[in-house]
DNA sequence: CATGAATGAGACTTCATTCAT
DNA sequence: AATGAATGAAGTCTCATTCAT
């Protein structure tokens, strides 16, 4: 129990603070403090700095999928899984303002590119749960015949700006407000 | 001439090195060496770090919005214009791999935060010149009647990660590709 | 039989790591690892790492020392027990390398001048077993009569060398070249 | 002449500080401090603390073995020569106790080692310029017909003891008592 | 304007030691 | 006696910035 438990404070508020402050805003003495440890006991956890921030990230990003893919395993209708997987996204993202902005800033940085890197070699599959519904729905005519990484942009793009801007308060993104854009992300990928 | 000179030779040095290193990767010695000028001639020119990363993103969205303005201006159909202002930007963030690394990470970082901050309250005007093109598509009744930041979102949010991808060799985007991601991208926001 | 087995283990390891990594290159914890024990157990045994370090000495000083005795005790003729405490030592350190290597890097340290300050007021003994045997051979007429430091000096000064550069790597000492070693040593005494 | 002063006070320092306190028991603050310079400014000279460390001892050798060229240049009958090698550097520790301090610790340390193992492939030669005499005496038949490595160890080995010994107060070296010493070394290697 | 040596605050990390279990 | 998670002081090194030249 105390061991679990320190090791999640530290990376809570690690995430707390990094996703506030960026990722060189917020020295490990801090991210200590914040988590009421001392600076050391950070090292007992994680090897170094740059352990603890991919370790955050990979938390992060196994959260999302699995959130993803509980959209979109269910064997409904194209069109109504894909409501699924995008409204879940989104409304992850909106709940979780602090991992949204982690996992934007992760990845555009030297980390994101090293990431990526990594994946093209050993696969990963960030959005590896949509690959079927979107092949499906290629095969079956439903759905543009784009490129995958095409048909992700299109989807995931505008979302993840909006999350950003709703997070920023540049937008309210409410229920009809959502299911508008979802339909407006289906224009663009369906055929 | 040469003062400008060293003043732009400094800036391509803080470019190519920010963008490629991040922005914590690179000193100020390794950007002042790279452009051929001791440390401190740097601060001649920015009064600090902070000011010269700040000026150099303004630069960039400068060139950035001339390039969207170009398209956008000319008075032809909106379908047209909207075909224009998308090919545009996006031919100028493959031919600009740097600036668009630059911006995206300046955008993802607390810089980035700070600066949408400030544009709340005054002005900014970055996509500032598609609003007239949206609006004019709205009550033309050719375009969704959604908020322009959503439509801003369908529009440059799936050109942003595929130009991110394709500069990271993800995908490839020849002529015809693009025509169809535009294609798309209008599918999106047309009515 | 735990008690001491323990203890044991821990002046073992401490032994082996010091002398391969240096006074400074070996952490407590990785001491105890390689002694079977947790970190917190050493400080069952010994006040600190310094008391381990000197009490490490201490044991190894008074193997040596034990070795030297056996030679210098013997009553037999002068030359001969001056041969004999000469490969007695050479002998002792070519078979226990780490020990060598540890009491080198004591004497060359901190630990040592202290060390050595201490045997100033109090006593000395490293070489006492041989002092008997100078005295007698300066009084018998066959060694020559100079201060008891400098025979010391001219005796296992070269042997020292000689062990680090065996253990090294740099020599091969084998029995005839042992004995033609301590044969220059003696004309180095002998009068 | 404020760039080399700088340099050499802080070389100056090391020595002090390092010879006196060991090469753990002195950080690069108080160095610096001690140097009347600011802790960053060593790093405006040195990459790094290891590299301070062995270009002080670099430095250091170099002025030795000078000394000992000195001796072993000149042209007069090897005998000579012989008392002229080891009264200088017996001489030279003596005058500069602090310098002899680092050397010693530098030797039965890490350093050392990789030192040695460095010299071994590389070629360097620190006693080399005594090389020739021994090898002479050897071919004239006037020194023992012993390894170098051994004839060195009988040479220096008691000449480095008792330097250490002068140091710290055991014995005092006085004119008359090193003529004395000297002989015995000869009577050590000469056949 | 330009220089670049110098600064020193502050970052990351290590590790001897403690103490509740 | 034994454990090992936790501590936090201290060490090395970086780097934005300054200033005398």
């Amino acid at each position: 129990m105390s061991k679990p438990d320190k090791r999640q404070e530290i990376m809570h508020a690690a995430l707390d603070l990094l996703a506030e402050q960026g990722f060189h805003g917020a020295p490990m003495a801090q991210i200590a403090s914040h988590a009421g440890v001392a600076a050391g006991t950070i090292y007992c956890y994680f090897e170094s700095r740059d352990v603890l921030i991919r370790e955050l990230y990979h938390d992060i990003e196994g959260r999302i999928n699995a959130q993803i893919e509980e959209g979109a395993a269910a064997s409904i209708p194209i069109r109504h899984r894909f409501n699924l997987v995008c409204s879940v996204l989104l409304n992850y993202f909106i709940d979780h303002p602090l991992e949204f902005r982690y996992v934007e800033q992760f990845h555009n940085s030297p980390y994101g590119t090293e990431h990526r890197r990594d994946k093209l070699l050993g696969r990963n599959g960030e959005a590896q749960p949509c690959r079927d519904l979107f092949l499906l729905g290629i095969s079956e005519g439903v759905i543009k015949d784009l490129p995958l990484v095409v048909l992700y942009a299109m989807t995931f793009g505008p979302l993840v700006i909006l999350a950003r801007d709703h997070i920023l308060g540049f937008v309210v993104l409410d229920k009809t407000l959502i299911e508008r854009i979802i339909d407006a992300c289906w224009d663009g990928v369906k055929r």
